[in-house]
Order: structure tokens, then sequence, then C-alpha cells
DNA sequence: AGCACGCCGACT
DNA sequence: GTCGGCGTGCTC
């Protein structure tokens, strides 16, 4: 009998071993991955089929082995070299194999069984009349059903677990008042179709290959085809009005019917002559919405793309695994670099896989793509809705795409033969995946390149500490690209200390140098940029009388002030309050915003100067693609003098246009506590500078900060990574934290504050104890403390930090841990492990 | 995750 | 006494 090893899409440890699924031959085999429906304990889950099963399986002392019950679609949904790298992923973040695959997979594959009741005729007419002798939950419950007739699992499975609830459904059941059954939450992609039409082959050989003047083929209507109606007639002029433009293909009925609306009756007659062939063809949903931004080939190469291009080529002509740092200041040309090294791997028949961190629903990186590759190009991004994803995972499986580009989940795109694996703003924060699970898409491109045997180019002006550190000790080559395309200079960066005396208006958050360069800007008719860290309009609400500021009810964290909509929001949770309130502490009136925000220095430009077009973009305004888009048109086209934004204008954006950039607070980041803070204030400094003056005009930046003589500021204002590098690697080397130590990271929370810390400092205690016995000297045990932002969405956290050189102590850590795990936290405290993490909060 | 089993306090 | 809540362990 065959057996298969199967990941199944729960939190299951091990992977499991399924027999052959009734309905397939002996001989036939169920191939590596293939989804499946499995039983798993009473239950149904989907299953990814790995490949042959244990040999001893099923012999007695074991386990029964229990059949695959059904295949979920025709075709494997991944490709079986990418086996091992999943193996590995589940092995390095700690986490169950078959999550690793989910998470792994466009979202929406993951079927399972749920609970279906349904009343039945009998209840329908009974039930109402028992009704009213229940009460407590069991009552809720049944109201329910009455007023929906169909409840579902997620309902149930609680309220199933109350016994009168059950003993109740059993009687119903019984009294065959309720049907409970096994449903399959299944969802189906339909693939689009479309219809195409075109001149069935007897009428186009009536009138020949050169129907392109109308007259003529209007005269072999006449002749040929008499009997037509005016409406006929009409669709045929149509058809060769829409052929002869798009060059002699099928034409959608969609356009025909659009340009003409009596169209759909005559096609139908049409067909039914024999004139006309209607197909219907698979086409995929347009991820991009509108077309985007065209951009043409340069005509020429800088000498430093020349130079970069010529070390990349003997890796990409022969692919073999060596990681590459592309460092190369913003508005270096770094983006043709990555659009020729593609071109020069899928010439060789390999493909290629971009990754870009996920900026604000868009890319102008991917415009560039889609420019250069067209058709050949795949997009998965968060925008897509999850049938286009679905879409572009079959064009990606099937090898009509070769090129990818996506944020951080499309380093697990089905690409089979990798030659080239990009980067983009390798830096990025937003590369880490922060829940579930805790991965690196830049840390899973590196590997993934090295499963596939291809080079990997990181690509950035900023690059991370960990990054850059590798170029030192040779394990990845690094490229330099230090000068702007067309000789523009960098803008010249004015530091201005927010500490002394700073403005003639001390109520508004700007210094004097920073109006008077925005009224200059506004004279020259030219286009500012300000940044700013936060979103909201005050980044808190304050007591003026006892100094109490407002938080959430259920995170501990201070709530945002968001005037537009009159309310404070959690930016945890979502929690709100209405902005008028007296102090809970003291029941003072005095309530007011503190801090800055977007909002806030939008509304202080527009009374500053009053007659600029000011523009805002952040999370809040960008709501949606097509609101981004519109505003990002909006500044190209010059009909925004000054636009507000967060972090999201920082990166990667080009605006031509803009000479001035204001850093509205500079040193805001630098008090959170998380040893990064001095690298990612740099980094954002440097990215913001570098969307000053990308245009013919040179650029200028204006920092406003408390702290003018930090080395980020410092470093930031000279346009000096190297002196940053230094001064930082220095830092860490003396504290020990990464690249010189590894960390994991060990999360507890519970709704319950006492339980968390016990078994955080049972934990503790345990590993601590570990280390000593196994004298594992060069691990150390930070904490148990309580995580910066304690208290999250009702549930207390603390947090526990492995600090070590070698990874692999840290994961037998772990792995003893995992074992140890129940005895130390029992009920509800989870426990999470994030390996490399990059936040503490 | 779900689902079952088994252990214990608080009610008819 | 058992009812109903919760903690523990397993799933091929």
């Amino acid at each position: 009998m065959k057996t298969y090893e199967v990941a199944v899409a729960a939190p299951v440890p091990k992977t499991l071993t399924y027999g052959q699924p009734p309905g397939l031959g002996p001989e036939e085999t169920v191939g590596p991955g293939m989804r499946v429906l499995v039983s798993l304990g009473r239950r149904k889950v989907t299953g990814y089929v790995l490949g042959p099963g244990e040999e001893s399986a099923g012999q007695e002392g074991g386990f029964a082995v229990k059949p695959i019950l059904e295949l979920l679609d025709p075709e494997p949904v991944f490709p079986d070299l990418l086996i091992p790298f999943y193996r590995w992923i589940a092995e390095y973040y700690h986490f169950p194999l078959g999550e690793v695959i989910r998470t792994a997979l466009p979202a929406g594959l993951t079927t399972g069984s749920r609970k279906v009741i349904r009343l039945t005729e009998q209840g329908r007419t009974h039930l109402p009349a028992a009704d009213s002798r229940f009460s407590g939950a069991g009552f809720e419950w049944i109201q329910a059903l009455l007023a929906k007739e169909v409840l579902t699992a997620s309902v149930t499975a609680t309220l199933r677990r109350k016994p009168p609830v059950q003993r109740l459904l059993g009687k119903w059941q019984e009294s065959g008042w309720i049907s409970i059954e096994d449903e399959l939450g299944r969802k189906h992609f339909q693939d689009k179709k479309q219809s195409f039409v075109g001149f069935a082959q007897e009428f186009a050989d009536q009138v020949g290959k050169d129907y392109s003047r109308e007259e003529e083929f209007l005269a072999v209507l006449d002749k040929r085809h008499p009997e037509l109606k005016k409406s006929e007639r009409k669709t045929l002029s149509l058809i060769r009005e829409l052929r002869l433009q798009a060059g002699g293909v099928s034409i959608p009925r969609s356009e025909i019917t659009r340009r003409y609306s009596g169209a759909g009756k005559a096609l139908k007659n049409l067909e039914g002559r024999g004139i006309v062939s209607v197909q219907e063809r698979r086409v995929y949903r347009d991820p991009f919405g509108e077309a985007p931004h065209y951009f043409p080939r340069p005509a020429q190469l800088t000498a430093e793309q020349e130079a970069v291009l010529a070390d990349l080529m003997p890796f990409l002509q022969i692919p073999s695994f060596q990681p590459f740092l592309l460092h190369g200041v913003t508005g270096c040309g770094k983006t043709e670099v990555y659009l020729q090294a593609a071109e020069q791997v899928l010439a060789g028949e390999r493909s290629v896989l971009i990754l870009v961190p996920e900026i604000a629903l868009s890319s102008q990186l991917e415009a560039h793509f889609y420019s250069r590759f067209g058709d050949m190009l795949a997009v998965l991004h968060s925008g897509l809705s999850a049938g286009e994803r679905h879409d572009q995972w079959q064009r990606i499986i099937s090898g009509q795409a070769g090129i990818v580009i996506g944020a951080r989940s499309a380093v697990f795109a089905p690409l089979t033969s990798p030659g080239l694996i990009i980067v983009d703003e390798e830096h990025e924060p937003a590369y880490k995946q922060e829940d579930g699970l805790r991965y690196n898409g830049r840390d899973l491109a590196i590997l993934r390149a090295r499963f596939a045997a291809c080079p990997v180019l990181l690509g950035t002006a900023t690059p991370s500490v960990t990054t850059y550190r590798n170029t030192r000790t040779g394990k990845y080559k690094l490229l330099e690209m230090p000068n702007r395309i067309q000789g523009q200079s960098l803008p010249e960066v004015q530091v201005v200390d927010l500490g002394v005396g700073r403005s003639s208006r001390p109520d508004l958050l700007f210094s004097d140098q920073l109006i008077s360069a925005l009224w200059e800007n506004m004279e020259k008719r030219q286009q500012s940029l300000l940044f700013v860290n936060r979103r909201g309009f005050a980044s808190f609400m304050m007591c003026r009388d006892c100094g109490h500021i407002v938080q959430c009810r259920h995170c501990q964290v201070s709530l945002t002030l968001h005037r537009s909509r009159q309310k404070l929001v959690c930016h945890y949770c979502g929690f709100s309050l209405p902005t008028r309130l007296v102090c809970p502490a003291c029941s003072s009136a005095k309530v007011e915003g503190m801090g800055l925000g977007s909002e806030r220095i939008e509304e202080e430009v527009r009374q500053l100067i009053p007659h600029a077009r000011v523009a805002r973009m952040d999370s809040d305004t960008a709501t949606s693609r097509n609101q981004y888009l519109k505003t990002l048109r909006a500044v190209h086209q010059h009909e925004v003098d000054i636009l507000v934004g967060t972090q999201m204008i920082a990166k990667g954006l080009h605006f031509p246009g803009i000479t001035l950039v204001g850093v509205v607070w500079a040193d805001s980041g630098l008090g959170i506590p998380d040893f990064r803070a001095s690298e990612r204030t740099f980094q954002l400094l440097a990215q913001v500078t570098g969307r000053a003056g990308r245009g013919e005009h040179p650029g200028r930046v204006i920092i406003q900060t408390y702290q003018p003589h930090h080395y980020s500021v410092q470093c930031a204002r000279m346009h000096d990574y190297s002196a940053f590098y230094k001064r930082e690697e220095t830092l860490r080397r003396e504290l020990q934290y990464p690249p010189f130590s590894r960390l994991v990271n060990i999360r507890f929370s519970s709704p319950d504050e006492h339980r968390v810390r016990e078994c955080a400092e049972k934990v503790g205690g345990f590993l601590r104890r570990t280390i000593a016995r196994q004298g594992m000297t060069e691990v150390e045990i930070l904490g148990p403390a309580p995580a910066p932002l304690v208290r999250i969405k009702d549930r207390t956290r603390w947090q526990l930090l492995l600090k070590g050189r070698h990874p692999k102590s840290l994961h037998n850590l772990c792995y003893l841990l995992a074992e140890q795990n129940k005895e130390m936290c029992p009920g509800k405290v989870t426990l999470s492990i994030d390996v490399d993490p990059e936040s503490m909060m």
C-alpha cells in the first residue's frame, strides 16, 4: 500500500502519513505539491503532499494510516523543489511545517470541514414553539438559529461544547428538527473568461486579406450577404474597424457591445449564420487597474551602471549562488541595473524574482518592470483581491510569467528555476512579518537563492548594518554607485536645533528657517515636502492639570487624535473615544493634544501659507490604491505645492519637482527602546533627504531636531553612510548586538497579567539553569521583562531575549523549551518564538 | 486549531 | 450525588 508524507494545515509539529486515496489505482501516485483533503482526529483539514510516506507506516505498534480523502486540485500548487526550502523555514523559525506552507500559498487555498447546522422543514414549524422554554446562552443561540435558519461551525464550535446546548442539539436532531452535517469550506476561484469575436473562416476568405478599405468591405457584404439587417452590417463594420486597429486579432465581445449597444443580438445572429466566430478564452484579471506610468528604456547607461553590470554578468550567465549588495545613493539609477540584469537572466531561460517592501499599495519599481517586460511580469502584493492573487499564482506556476515582482510573501512564488533574486530597499523593516510565521523576506530571499544556486542582489542607499557587515567579512560582494545620474548633486542639508529659541512662532512646530524656506520655495514656484513621523493630528492627549495621558482601555498605549474624524484612536486595536472628554484621573476639562502628527502639520502649513496648495499622504488618506495614485499624480503634475506625509512618502518615490524637504522632528524615533533606533533614524533621514532635488533644480533639506549632534543626524547631514556604519559597528560590537550576535525573542502573552509574568519567569529560570548545566557560556538570557507595549488587545505581554554568538545554541535552547513548554506554560499563556526579531515592541 | 477526556468545585 | 468549567493531550 502506497503511503504519503503529508503536512497538515494545523499546528501539528510533525508531518503525518496518509494512504492512497480511493479512486486512484495502485500504480497511480499523488505527486508532491498536491493539495489534499485528509481527516485529522474528527475533522477534515487541508494537507500538502510532500512525497512518499514512511516505509513502516501502519505496522503493528505504530498508528493506523488513514487514506487521503480527496485531491483538492488537478495540479500541484507548488513545485516540489520548494519543499526543502519550506522544511528549512519550519525548523529555523520554530513553526509547524503545514502552517509554513499555508503561509507560503496564496490565501484562500485552505479548506477544512466545518459543522453546519440546518433547520429542517419540521424544525421550522416546531422549534419556535419550543423556543420559549429555554434561557441563557442556549437561548441566544436558538434565536440566531431561528433568524438565520443556518448556523455554521464558527458559531457552534464554542456553543456545542456547552453540555446543555449539546443535549438540546442531540434532542432536536433525534426529533428531526435539525440536521448536523460536515461541510467543506471550499472556495472556488472561477477562472475569469471573456468572449472574443473574430471573423469565421469562410467569411474571412470572402472579404480576403485586404479588408482595410471600408467601401470594398461593404461591397462584399452587399454582394455575398444581402440578407443582413442594418444592425448586423453595423456590427460587422465595427469589428472590421477594431480588428484593423488591433492588428487582425480577435476582439473582446465586451468592447464591441460597449461601442455599439445593439451589437449583442446582432452578434448572436451573425454567429448563427457562420459569419463571425465567438470564442471563450481565459483572461487574467488585470492587477494594475489602470495602465501604470510608462518608463522608456534609457538610450545609454552611465559608467557606474555599466561597471556594476559587468561585475554581475558572469553570475547571471552561469548562475551560481552569490549575494551582492548594491549600495547606491538615492537617484543613482539602481533600477536600470535591476532591469538589465533581469533581461540577461530571462534571455538565458531562467526566471527572475524581485522583492519590494510593501509601500502603500504600489511601487514605482513595479511600473518600471511592467514597462520593460509587459505580460511576462506577474505581481504579488497585498492590494490584489484573492481572485487576482490566484490568477497571478497560476501564471507563475504554469510558466507564463517568467518574472515576478512582489512584497515579502512573493519570496514563496512558485518559480521553478530562478536565475536571479533582487531585494530592493533591503534595509526595510517591512520585510519582517510580525505575526504568525515571523519570517524575514530578505533573509529568505538569500536562502532561496542558495537553494536555487543563483545570485541574489540586495539594493539600497542605506544598507542595514547586518548586510554591510557581510560585505566586510566577504560573505557578500559589494557593488557601489556613489553618484547620482546626470551629475545631480546630493542636496544641501541644514540641521536646526529645536531646543534653543527656535521660532518667532512658538505655538507652531516650525522653526524660522523652515518657514522662510517654505516661503522661498513658494515664490520660486517649486514644490516642498514635509516629513512627519506620526499619523494623526497630535500623537497624544494630555491633561494640562495633572499630566495624565489618555490611553487605550485595551492596550497600554496613548490614543492618537484624529481631528477630521473627531476621534481619539488606538493605532493598535482601533478602539476610539470622542475628543471632548474630561480627565479620567482628575476630572479636569483641560485635556489637550500634545506632540505632532501629519494632520496637525498640514493644518499649520495651511495657516502659515494660506494660498499654498497642500496635500497630505499617510495611511489615513491613502486608503485605497486609487487614492494614493491620485495624490501621486497631483504631485507630479504640480497641482500640489506642499506635500505633507509620513514614512510612506520617504521611500522609493521619485518626485522630480521637489526641491525642499523638511523633517519636522528628526529625533522622535531615537527614544524608542530598540537597539536599532539609531540605524532606523539614520536610514529614514537619508531616505527623506534623497527625495529632494531629483529634477533639474538642486535640492535643499532642513532637519529639525532636539538632538542636532546625534551621529544619526550628523551622518545623514553629510550623506556619509560609511561614517555612520563605523560608529554603529563599534557600538554594536561593544554591546554584542547583531551582527555580532544573534537574538531570539521569546514572547509571552495572556489576558491574565499574573500568569504571564509567572510563566515568563519560570521559563527564564529554566533557560538559565539549562545554559549553566550545559556550560553554554556564550549564551546570555535577558529578562524576562514586560514588553515595551505591555498590554495590547486585552493581553499582557512579556518577553525574554536570548542572545548568543552561535545560532545553533540558541536553536537548541528553543527545542529544549518546546519540549518542556507545557509544564511551564500551562493554560492561557501563549508563547511565541521570534527568531532574528526586527522590533522589540 | 479543534476536539475529547478527565479532574474538580458548586449546585438541585 | 451530577452539572458544568477548565486544563491536558492528541491528531497519521
